[in-house]
DNA sequence: CACGTTAATACCACATTAATACCACGTCAA
DNA sequence: TTGACGTGGTATTAATGTGGTATTAACGTG
C-alpha cells in the first residue's frame, strides 16, 4: 500500500506542474483498478499528506479527472470513480446515456431508416413471420463529433411503426412507446473492418474492430431489437468490474 | 459465545466507519452459519451493550444487511435471518472452467514459464518497486486440441515463487496457495494480430482478434496478476446478459 | 515590469458518523 | 383482557471529516 503513494508522487524537479503529473498518474491508478467503482478515493486531505503537496493541488489534479468524468464529487462526502462505460456485464444502458454520463456530447448520422422485408436471420431470431416487415435504423455513432461507431438495428414494425420519429436514442424512444427493452443477450466478437464500415467509420479496411451484436427483449421476454454496432478499436474499450 | 462478540467487536482506532466494520463482520457471522435461517439475531440493545457502541450504530450496521435483503425485521419481535437460495452477483470464471462447462477438453501448452525484471507497465499496473522481480507464464490454449487464445500472465514473484509448478489451471493454483484472485477489472478491446501471436494462434497476420486485459485483485485489494489473452475471433465470443 | 500559472494557507458549507432520548408495535404472563 | 416489558422505529444532536472557495506568495514568460 506504500508503494502505491510512492507510484503516485509527483517529481519536483520536472518542469510539468505538480498537478498535471498527479493527474496522469492518478488516472493510470484508477484505470489500473486501485479502486472500485463506486468507491470513495482517499481524500483530499489524505493525497496531500501522503504525497507532500498542498490539499489545493491535489485538487486541481482530480479537477482534471473530474472534467474528464472519470471520477464524480459530493461535498462533505468524498470523491467517488464513475461507474465505467460499462459495466456490460450487469447494467443495461443504451450508447447515448453511457456517453452522456462521460461527459461527451452524443449524436448520431443517419445512414438508413425505413422498413423493410426481414432477412432470414431477422426472421429467426426475432421470431418473425416471413410476410411481416421491420424498421431499420442505420446510423453513425459520433462523440464530440467524431465517429465511433456504425450501428444497425432492427425492430419489427409492430414495435416501431415509424422509424422517422426515432430521436438520438433508440431506447428513450422505445420507453416512451411502452416498449422497453428490458433484458439483453449481447455477444462481442472481434472482426475485420469491411470496406464499407471502414469507410462509414473512418478507418482503413482490414482494421480491427468491435463487433457488437445484442438481442434486446422487453418485459414479456419478446424478442423486439437486433442490433450489431461495429465499434472502432481505437475509441472502444470494453471495461468489466467482476466479483466473486 | 463470548468469543464470538469479541470476533465483533468493531476497532474504534480504524478509519472505516464502527457500523462498516460489524457490518461486514456480522455478515460474514451470518454466512458462517452462527445463527440458523429465520432465527431471531440478537437484539440491537444486546449488540449495543455486548460491543460497547451505541444501539443506532449496531442498528445501521443491520441496515446494510437489511438492503442486501440478508435479514428481516420486525416491529416489536426482532430480527430475522432471511433464508437464502440464491447467489447474484457476475461470476468471475477463467478460461479452464468456461470451457468446460461447455463441454470442451481444454489443454495448455507452455511457451514460456519463468522468473524475469518487470516492465514498466506491470511496476505500475502491479504496484510493483522496481527491483523486485515477476514471474511470467506464457502458453497457447487449446480447446479439444484446437488453438483459442494466446495467454500471457504476470504476477510478482512472491504470489508465484515457482511458475513452473502451475497446472492447467492458474486460479486454481493461486486458491491453493491462499492467494486467490477476488475481483478483476477486465478490459476488451480488438486488435490486430501481429506477426508472432498470429503464428502462434494459427491464423494469418492482421487478423482482428479479441485481447483481453485483466488485472486481478486479492481480497485485500493488491492487484496480484496482470493477464493478456489474444483470442482466435472465429472461436471466441463473448456472451454478456444484461438487465435493468 | 506586467501578467498568467502554479501552489500554498485559511476558512466555509455540507455529509456522515455515532451518540442520547423518546415513540410505537408485539408478546406474553397475570 | 390488559399492562409490563422487550422489540424495532425515529428525531435530535455534537463532533468529525469531506469537498468548496477566496486569497496570497512565488515563479516563469512575454
Amino acid at each position: 500500500m506504500e508503494n502505491r503513494w510512492q507510484a503516485l508522487k509527483p517529481d519536483e524537479t520536472l518542469s510539468t506542474p505538480l498537478y498535471l503529473q498527479l493527474s496522469r498518474k492518478l488516472a493510470d491508478a484508477i484505470n489500473a483498478g486501485w479502486w472500485q467503482a463506486d468507491e470513495a478515493l482517499p481524500s483530499e486531505r489524505t493525497f496531500s499528506e501522503e504525497l507532500g503537496i498542498s490539499r489545493v493541488t491535489a485538487r486541481k489534479a482530480m479537477d482534471v479527472l473530474l472534467e474528464q468524468g472519470m471520477i464524480r464529487r459530493r461535498q462533505g462526502s468524498g470523491t467517488f470513480i464513475t461507474p465505467r462505460l460499462e459495466q456490460p456485464l450487469s447494467r443495461l444502458t443504451g450508447f447515448t446515456e453511457q456517453l452522456r454520463l462521460r461527459g461527451f456530447v452524443p449524436s448520431s448520422v443517419w445512414l438508413e431508416r425505413g422498413v423493410f422485408p426481414p432477412s432470414n436471420e431477422e426472421v429467426i431470431k426475432l421470431g418473425l413471420s416471413p410476410t411481416s416487415m421491420v424498421a431499420r435504423l442505420k446510423r453513425q455513432r459520433l462523440a464530440d463529433g467524431v465517429v465511433m461507431a456504425i450501428e444497425m438495428s432492427t425492430m419489427p414494425v409492430a414495435y416501431l411503426p415509424d422509424p422517422q420519429s426515432v430521436g438520438t436514442s433508440l431506447y428513450a424512444h422505445l420507453d416512451a412507446a411502452g416498449h422497453s427493452v428490458v433484458r439483453a443477450l449481447q455477444h462481442i466478437r472481434a472482426v475485420n473492418a469491411s470496406g464499407e464500415i471502414a469507410q462509414l467509420a473512418g478507418i482503413r479496411p482490414g482494421e480491427a474492430m468491435l463487433l457488437i451484436t445484442r438481442i434486446g427483449f422487453n418485459a414479456d421476454n419478446v424478442a423486439i431489437e437486433l442490433t450489431d454496432t461495429y465499434c472502432r478499436n481505437d475509441y472502444y474499450d470494453f471495461v468489466a468490474e467482476l466479483k466473486r
